[in-house]
RNA sequence: GCGCCCGUAGCUCAGGCGGAUAGAGCAUCGGCCUUCUAAGCCGAGGGUCGCAGGUUCGAGUCCUGCCGGGCGCGCCA
């Protein structure tokens, strides 16, 4: 049995299906057992009227009251309007994008990047202490590659010509990092150096985008750090010791298996070094001892391999941490498309398209905004033709034209020699009786339940498409009544009400990292 | 072959732990600016919710099988 929101304004503002649920066991037909439900209903000033339709639901309609209610928590809270105590403080580690500074990042790490920050904005509105983290690897094979890519541009060797290292990285970033190496009067034959300025220069390429992204994160972790500070030992140290590995080929093997991987895994190459495997183990190690009881993991659905591994690694340790840790949010590929073709090359990335492309094709709220729309599990395709030749067609806008207009009729009040007294709005909000005031008022009072719903099922986008849907109601109020009118409660009444969704839609976009200009 | 995800309007997608006539944007067609920004609003057309079974009072939603697409699959990360 359920008590919901309806989805037509026609069955009132909840509804429930009490009388269907209870309607076989009480013997009586689902109608007349919800007319026997609504009469012994009691009184309350928060509900106009309670009714029976369809089939046998009870359909619930709000005071005028409840509503005014609600509107002056809007006021009251600000900023603070949406948010809640759900997580109780409790600390969460959000982990994203985490790429390897080999290269720029790609439009998939946007999207990575909208989906995490979104989030874990999300996750702290709801209460929980959340760190946003990234974890890269610079050490690795791939680090080793890149490091003699730059050796050979430093040299002057092409890709594909003598010299030039196997699966090298072609990118033209990489002559790039080789003429500042060289300009620092670098010594082109000391690849430790050489590899240490490509990590510092391309990490700090990255931080660059991703601040124009307006994404910070408060935590950096290096896998390098691992093999340091003895995690990495202890890991592999704590796999043996539960007894789970066993020697074959020359390799030392998990019986991963055994918690669910659909195959062992190699834990030690013959040739005595770690497969990344056990990196991720250490890590999620630390992620634990630091306190983290809730891991959220942001990755490409391309990774979706590791997760049974990474888990069944944990359980070995035997360290008390629970079958489902870490989280994951998957989310699927990106696809870039121009003129119906998919798009795969970039001028400074050579194999893919960056996230600095999008950014400098669309702007930053757009590709957040964007990004961010679609639920993680399904494939995105990124349009540029309607993104950059229809701009004015994006979505974003039509979010962000609701919160300036309400800026702008603010101003015509002013104009006007007129101000705007708050409290009597409120206190008349009563006076907001129309359809479409109601419309407003019922959409605004969804946004706490919008926010907590998103952040539970870790769906950011849910909030983009309520910004839609009440930036709608609103532009229909708009277009249909005269905020500024000369009966002065309910002219107060209105721009309180239109505040109200100003308000929430600064908050909201604010959650997506999208700004809310005052005017377009 | 095995695993995960997806399949809803011409296109891009919501809805998905079961509920009432399946929604939005774009595109198409038709209306609305002497009045707070027309980056807006109103209306119309457009659907066997991939297919077939099953569970249920009720299935786009849950289960099974099949078809189509994406991603991945023992010492690469």
């Amino acid at each position: 049995m359920t008590v919901e929101r309806a989805r037509d304004a026609k069955h009132g503002d909840f509804a429930t299906n009490v009388a269907l649920r209870l309607a076989k066991s009480a013997r009586r037909s689902p109608r007349e057992l919800a007319q026997a439900i609504v009469a012994a209903l009691p009184a309350s000033s928060l509900i106009a009227r309670a009714e029976v339709a369809g089939a046998g639901f009870i359909n619930f309609f709000l005071t005028p009251d409840a509503y005014a209610r609600e509107l002056g928590r809007i006021h009251e809270l600000g900023e603070r309007y949406g948010c809640s105590a759900l997580g109780r403080g409790e600390r969460v580690v959000v982990e994203f994008v985490s790429a390897n500074p080999t290269g720029p990042l790609h439009v998939g790490h946007g999207r990575q990047a909208a989906l995490g920050d979104a989030l874990s904005s999300l996750l702290e509105a709801q209460g929980y202490q959340v760190t946003r983290e990234y974890y890269y690897n610079d050490a690795g094979a791939q680090i080793q590659n890149l490091a003699l890519s730059v050796q050979a541009r430093a040299r002057a060797v092409a890709p594909g010509q003598p010299g030039w290292p196997k699966d090298g990285y072609a990118g033209e970033y990489i002559q790039d990092v080789a003429r500042e190496f060289r300009t620092a009067q670098g010594d082109i034959d000391d690849l430790d150096a050489v590899r240490a300025f490509a990590v510092a220069y391309l990490r700090n390429e990255q931080d660059r985008d991703l601040k124009e992204f307006g994404l910070e994160f408060d935590v950096y972790s290096l896998e390098s750090s691992l093999y340091r500070d003895g995690s990495l030992d202890a890991a592999v140290a704590g796999l043996i010791a539960s007894g789970k590995t066993y020697e074959s080929e020359g390799a030392l093997w998990l019986r991963t298996t055994e918690y669910g991987d659909d195959k062992d895994r190699v834990v030690r190459k013959s040739d005595g070094s770690f497969t990344y495997f056990v990196p991720d183990v250490a890590y999620h190690v630390t992620k634990w001892r630091r306190g983290f009881r809730k891991a959220i993991n942001v990755q490409g659905s391309d990774h979706h391999g590791t997760i049974a591994r990474v888990r069944a690694g944990l359980q070995a340790l035997s360290l008390g941490i629970p079958q489902g840790y870490p989280e994951y949010l998957l989310h699927q590929m990106v696809k870039v498309t121009r003129g119906g073709e998919e798009v795969k090359i970039s001028k400074r990335a050579g194999s893919y398209v960056t996230l600095r492309d999008l950014i400098d094709w669309v702007g930053r709220d757009a590709v957040r905004f964007f990004l961010v729309s679609r639920k993680a599990d399904a494939e995105f395709v990124f349009d540029l033709d309607l993104a950059r030749s229809r701009s004015e067609d994006n979505p974003v806008y039509y979010v962000q034209y609701a919160h300036a207009r309400v800026a702008s009729v603010m101003k015509q009040l002013a104009a006007r020699g007129l101000e705007l007294d708050r409290a009597a709005g409120l206190a008349s909000a009563g006076l907001l009786t129309g359809e479409h005031e109601q419309a407003v008022l019922a959409a605004l009072v969804r946004y706490p339940e919008v926010l907590e719903q998103a952040a539970l099922n870790r769906a950011p986008h849910a909030v983009v498409h309520y910004l839609r849907e009440l930036a709608n109601a609103f532009h229909t109020y708009y277009n249909a009544e005269t905020f500024i009118v000369d009966d002065a409660p309910l002219r107060n009444a209105r721009l309180a009400l239109v505040l109200g969704v100003q308000q929430v839609i600064r908050n909201g976009l604010g959650l997506l990292g999208v700004s809310a200009p005052e005017g377009m």
